[in-house]
DNA sequence: GTCTCTTGGTATCTAATGGAAACCATGTTA
DNA sequence: TAACATGGTTTCCATTAGATACCAAGAGAC
């Protein structure tokens, strides 16, 4: 049971993909998504900073990849549900420990950050 | 122990570990190093199409944020070792695991964008 | 002696990407 | 009739990524 690709190999189809986990607005629209099923305006409203363009591209891309399942209603104003699939479950549990990692380790972060900032901007 | 930072918020500073860890050289970097310490230019050839630009500022931000430990040496041609920090070696036990669920689940989301392919140009 | 290779980077240039803002059709409400 | 909601696309500009060339300091080949 060796696998079969490898990330570190440029022409490796792995990179492709993760170059598009490991991007900061899927991380957060998978976690938002794991919670519950939720709309296009809903989703740019709760994820500060997320501009429309962005939010519509990488919703796109996660559909292709088979992430994310998306289901438009024709009701009055057209209304589109985005939800996990299952493989976009099993990614979830991984990327979004990454997101709550940043949380965690916060402080831990900022400290070093200032104190490299002194020793390279005021050192010797 | 409710967590004091949100990723969500847009002024958070998490929002900026999360954007500098949610990327693919960064990721590949703190998994090539959790094996060993290594140096520049062998990190630079086994991480293919990683430039020598890209991977000095990403190695440099690693560094400004507590991950990645640089040690200089001042050898013949000067010799510069990276390795993981303690901070850096816990961050890696979620990103590696990124990292290779692209490897793991690359089958299902080949077919995934083929089907997704056919669908959006073939489609009626 | 000098040509070329190594080390670990920086500087420069261009192509691709990211984000802000405007626009779109359709329909409801004030 | 003007404004707002829906879910987007288009346009523009600034930042970024990647390719390439360059740098100093030495080691080894010729």
């Amino acid at each position: 049971m060796r696998q079969q690709y490898d990330v570190y190999a440029m022409r490796c189809p792995t990179r492709m993909v993760l170059d598009r986990i490991a991007d900061k607005w899927a991380l957060l629209l998978l976690d938002r998504l794991a919670e519950e099923p939720m709309r296009f305006n809903r989703l740019r409203r709760d994820i500060e900073g997320l501009s429309q363009k962005v939010l519509s591209q990488t919703l796109k891309r996660l559909e292709r990849d088979g992430l994310v399942f998306r289901e438009a209603f024709a009701t009055v104003p057209v209304t589109v549900e985005y939800s996990l699939t299952p493989l976009g479950r099993t990614l979830n549990e991984t990327a979004s420990a990454l997101a709550h990692w940043a949380e965690r380790n916060m402080d831990e972060i900022l400290q070093a950050q200032a104190a490299y900032d002194r020793k390279t901007s005021g050192g010797s």
